[in-house]
This record gives C-alpha cells, sequence and structure tokens, in this order.
DNA sequence: CTGTTAGCGCTTTCAG
DNA sequence: CTGAAAGCGCTAACAG
C-alpha cells in the first residue's frame, strides 16, 4: 500500500500538499492538483484511515451492539443503520453481544475506547444502563436505538417509538372486530421490555370495558419456539379464546404454528395480531396481521443522533420520537364467529 | 479518555512499563505491576487500538463483505464469523454492499486499505474476482467464504463445500422416495452460483436413469417470493409433477406457499426439498426437508485461513474443503403416491 | 528490571 | 500557493 509519503515523491510535492488536494483544503495551484491526483490514481493511493483516526482524534466507524443478529428484526435494522451510517460516511461496526463471556462489558469498553466514536445499541431488554453511562462519562457518545417508552426516558440519549400505541391500535383491531375473549402472549416479563405493548394492549380493552384478566396471558421470551410453546400451553387451557395479541412477530409466527398444530383455523377459529412487521410477517401463511414499527426511521435518526452527539451538536435532544405505529391488515385476522 | 502517557505518570514509571505491564511481556517488578494495574483500573484505561494498530501495522478487524444481510442465511453465517474473530481477539467489520453505489468497490478498498487486516468474502453469485486479486496484490488478504465448487477455484483463496453432492443428496432423496416427475427450482442462472447443486441433481437423476428436461426447470433468484413466483409457473405449467428440488431454502418456503396457494397439500401432493438447512427450514408449515450445508464450519474455516494468511503462515492451502453435507428429513417430503 | 529514543501515516498550524 | 515541523497514542529497539 503506498503512503502519502510516496505519492508526495513522486509527485514532487510535501505530504501537506497531497492532504490539501485530496481532503480539498486550501487552495492548491491547478496544475499541481493535477499532477497530485494522476500519482494518487496511478497508485491507487487511499489514506491509511487509521491514521487519520489518531490525528483527527476521530474514529471512521460508529458500532452496533446487538444481542443476537440471527433474530430477524435485527438484521433488517442492521441494514438501515448500516445505510444511514454510509450516507454520512462512516463504517458500522456490527457487534454481536450474546455470546461474549461477561455480556459484552469488555466488547463495549474495547469499541468505545478507540475503534468507534459512538456507540448505537440496539435494545434487547436487558440493557445495562449504568454501564452505558459509564461509557458516555468516558466521552464517547451512546445512543439507545430502540427504546419502548418515550415518556420514560434511560438517561441516555436514545430513539423511542410509542409503544404503547402500538399495543393499543392491535388490541383495538381486534376489538374492531367483534373479538371479546383475547389472550395475550408477551415476549417478555409483564414489566420487560415488551411491558409498554402489553399496557396499550390491556388499556384498549378497558376503553371498551372488555375485561382482561392475568390467567388469560403468558409471558415467554422473545422467539419462535417460545411463541410456539406458549400458544400452545394458552389456546389448550382457554378454548374459548376467539383472539391473540402477540407482542412481537417472531413469537406470532410461532402461535401461527401452534394454532395449526391444534387443528384451529387461522384467522377463522382464532384472530391473530402481533407488533413490529418483519419481512417473514409478510411471508407466513396465513401472513400476519401486525402493527409496524418504524424500523427504518428508528435506524436513520439512532445514527444521525448519534452524529449529532459526536459532533457536540448544541440542543441534542435526550429523546427523539418516531413516527407513530401503524396497522398492517393480512391475513390472519377476521370478525369473529357468532356463536 | 485516559492515555497510556497519564497512566505512566500517575504510577511514576514511563509508557514502556505500561505496556509491559498490559502485554505481558514479562521483565517488569512485581511492585511496579501492581502499581501500574491500579492506576490502569482506577482510571479505566483502555488502549487506543488505532494507534496500536498503527505502530504494529496490523488491524484489530477483519472485515466481512456481503451482499444482503437481510438474506437470513447471512445472519447465521455472520454470528458464527463473528464468534470465531472474536475467539481470535479481533472485531467483526460487517460491510453491506448490495446498496452502495459502486457495488462496494470502495468499500472494499477503504476498508482494505486500512481498517482491516484482512476481507472475508461471502459470495452471493456476484463476485468480481478481478477486483478481489487487486485487493490481495496491495497486501490485503482476501478469503472467499463460501465457494461451490471445490474442484474450480477461483484463484482467490476460498474455503468451499461440495454443492454437487449437496443437490446430488437432496435429488437422490426424492427418488427413493419414489418419485420421478421432479421438477427443479434454481436459484440462479443455470451456471450461476446454484449450478454445482443443479448439476448434482441431474446427476442424481441420470445415475437412476431418470429422464430431467430444461422444461421442468426454473431459474430465479435467490428470493422468497422469486421461488414464489417460480413455482407457481412451474407447478401450473406442469401438474404431473409428484416433487421438486429447490436449490436454496428461501426459494424452497417460497414454493411451499405457492403450492399451499395451488391447493396442493405438501408433502401429499408434491414434496419439496431444498439446500442448506436455515434456522426457518425448521419453522415452516410443513417443516423443510433440507441438505445441510456446514454453514457454522465454514465461517470458522474461513476465519482461521484468513488468519492464517494475515499471519504469513506457510503452506497455507488455496482451497479449504468442508465437512460434506447432509440430508435433514423432515416434512416436506414423502414416497410418491401410487397412481 | 526500567527508561530513552524513534517512528507508524497522517493532518494541522505556521512560515515563507 | 507550498513547505517545514510537530504530534496524535502507542510500541519496539536498544541502553543502562
Amino acid at each position: 500500500m503506498a503512503t502519502i509519503k510516496e505519492v508526495a515523491a513522486l509527485a514532487g510535492v510535501t505530504p501537506t500538499t497531497v492532504t490539501n488536494v485530496l481532503r480539498d483544503r486550501g487552495r492548491v495551484g491547478d496544475a499541481t492538483r493535477e499532477r497530485v491526483l494522476k500519482v494518487v490514481a496511478a497508485q491507487g493511493y487511499r489514506p491509511n484511515l487509521n491514521a487519520r483516526a489518531l490525528v483527527e482524534r476521530r474514529a471512521p466507524t460508529i458500532a452496533l451492539m446487538l444481542g443476537c443478529i440471527t433474530n430477524p428484526f435485527y438484521p433488517e435494522f442492521t441494514l438501515q443503520a448500516n445505510n444511514a451510517a454510509r450516507r454520512h460516511g462512516r463504517f458500522l461496526l456490527v457487534c454481536n453481544t450474546d455470546y461474549e463471556p461477561d455480556g459484552g462489558t469488555r466488547f463495549l469498553a474495547d469499541v468505545a475506547g478507540s475503534l468507534s466514536d459512538g456507540i448505537l445499541v440496539a435494545n434487547n431488554g436487558d440493557l445495562r444502563i449504568d454501564e452505558l453511562k459509564a461509557i458516555q462519562a468516558t466521552g464517547t457518545p451512546v445512543v439507545i436505538s430502540i427504546w419502548e417508552f418515550p415518556d420514560d426516558p434511560p438517561g441516555v440519549p436514545c430513539v423511542a417509538f410509542d409503544s404503547h400505541k402500538a399495543g393499543f391500535i392491535a388490541a383495538d383491531h381486534l376489538l374492531e372486530l367483534g373479538h371479546h375473549r383475547i389472550g395475550a402472549l408477551i415476549g417478555s416479563p409483564k414489566n420487560g421490555i415488551h411491558g409498554g405493548r402489553y399496557q396499550g394492549f390491556r388499556d384498549a380493552l378497558r376503553a371498551r370495558k372488555v375485561k382482561h384478566v392475568l390467567a388469560d396471558a403468558r409471558f415467554c421470551s422473545d422467539s419462535f419456539q417460545s411463541g410456539f410453546d406458549a400458544a400452545l400451553d394458552l389456546l389448550s387451557a382457554h378454548p374459548d379464546l376467539t383472539a391473540l395479541f402477540v407482542s412481537n412477530d417472531l413469537p406470532a409466527l410461532g402461535a401461527l404454528n401452534a394454532a395449526a398444530s391444534l387443528g384451529l383455523n387461522v384467522p377463522d377459529d382464532i384472530s391473530i395480531v402481533s407488533v413490529t412487521d418483519i419481512e417473514l410477517a409478510s411471508q407466513s401463511r396465513p401472513s400476519l396481521t401486525t402493527v409496524a414499527i418504524p424500523t427504518a426511521e428508528m435506524a436513520e435518526q439512532s445514527v444521525e443522533l448519534l452524529l449529532k452527539l459526536i459532533a457536540n451538536a448544541p440542543d441534542v435532544p435526550p429523546v427523539v420520537r418516531t413516527a407513530d405505529p401503524v396497522l398492517v391488515k393480512r391475513a390472519s385476522t377476521a370478525p369473529v364467529r357468532k356463536s
């Protein structure tokens, strides 16, 4: 790899001039510029980004910490974040933390120390806020990317969507269809990451004076298999349920399969609605009615917020609110059957 | 962020000693070591990896270039590659190239120039081998991670699995079940990335003297929707087909849905087998019989091969062959019905 | 065992 | 308009 020195020598100038040409800095003579550019092209010279980072005290990458890249929501998010980062001339360092022995603490510190100028943290419901604050304190900005509680900020800058509304909209859709025996499958503990969605669901029922008891709910983890198991359990225990609210697409897809296993037709025997709208939601059979959250917007806003923080911009808001979630009607919900 | 100088000052030593302590270079007195470690802990000091990379002429990351992270095979591969990289003390820089204006050429050059010590390229069937060679020529090792033709190496070090055998095994499974009217859905051009799988399929039929004509094949792209469309077309055109060989899981899942749309029961009316075994293959309804390729092994071997190349190890093989693909019987295939 | 010196490749004052 | 000099934070010789 050619260095700037070699390029400078070949062009008969000093490194300073090469930099000035490449970075479009001070005025360089047209002839000199030509000459330098010719050598740069001939040598295929590319500046060493590490060296540049060192002197500029600014890394070329931002990091994205996420729990598990194989959960299909994250690749979709990652893609958008990557694109946004690229648009701003940055590289995205994707950090999968699930398999780190210490849950990613060390990983985070290494990355934040030097490799990356800032950290995007995808909320997986298991955040260590104090650690994030410690990182912040060292001077590396941190943004939580997918915060579910816009009115209850975590004390770290974040991008939040209205999870309560998402749950509300989903439930309301079922109510509109005439359902009133509705089960709930929540992909987190009751007051965990999907707690806002669940609360929205309950508030929608209450608004229409439909009762919800804890016996009609199951709390599981955010996976296909877990949703399958929980749905099997719930639907067996309460055969009178005509609809299911699931807090996330992945367990909802599991629930879809569970219903089929029980010989229940979706949506004729049981309607299923969930939240998120990952790509798979449109590919299942039946396709999944779900409340889409603004994934792309969150990714973009997160990157932008982080870059503002890095640039030390004034008046950076502690919480960026995204657009509201929106119902995507597909084939897994239908009016309740008259019995 | 504290620097090594500050730490050294606080501990009453020079930066050299701090380095020696931190890198376990020996030759440091116990008392001094203690003292340094205490300051390091107190300051939460972490070395600047960029500065280290600069002086060591060795970057802390390796890059993984891939077409589209949202194709579910890649997150699975990425996870394994990430874990392997981490085991070797490296960070994995994930580079999505599909949305780069120039197909990733510039991206590649930037990353290879300095950010990463080596490049892993996930084969998406659209490789620019000459560009990869050019990168290699600048001194940055390149490894192609998922090569399909072990006997036809690309001229760049690679990890290859036996795609021919994968196709052969899949076809053989259908033949064993008594099928002889078998359609083929190939997720690439005829001699494209899935060409080996297709050839294996045809060779298996020929070995059993079962005819295959091009009219029974469709070539599509490697996506759910594309598989859906192609299957719809193929199955409508040839209602006598009793089985389908699909070259990849993603289009196979589309085919599964297409069959359902046509009112065909899988596997009673039509058997479907494919190749890869992504996680979704076990979550579809019916679950997908498929020939598993050694994804995790490829990821690990790729990382190891790349690191050997980076370390300038002697006798590095130009092609690493993985274990053979293996049939995973699930619910999408069944014996042909007597007619 | 510990310190001194030099330099990785680049950019940024500041002179000329 | 161009160059000389200094230094980003770290590590590797080589002294002592």
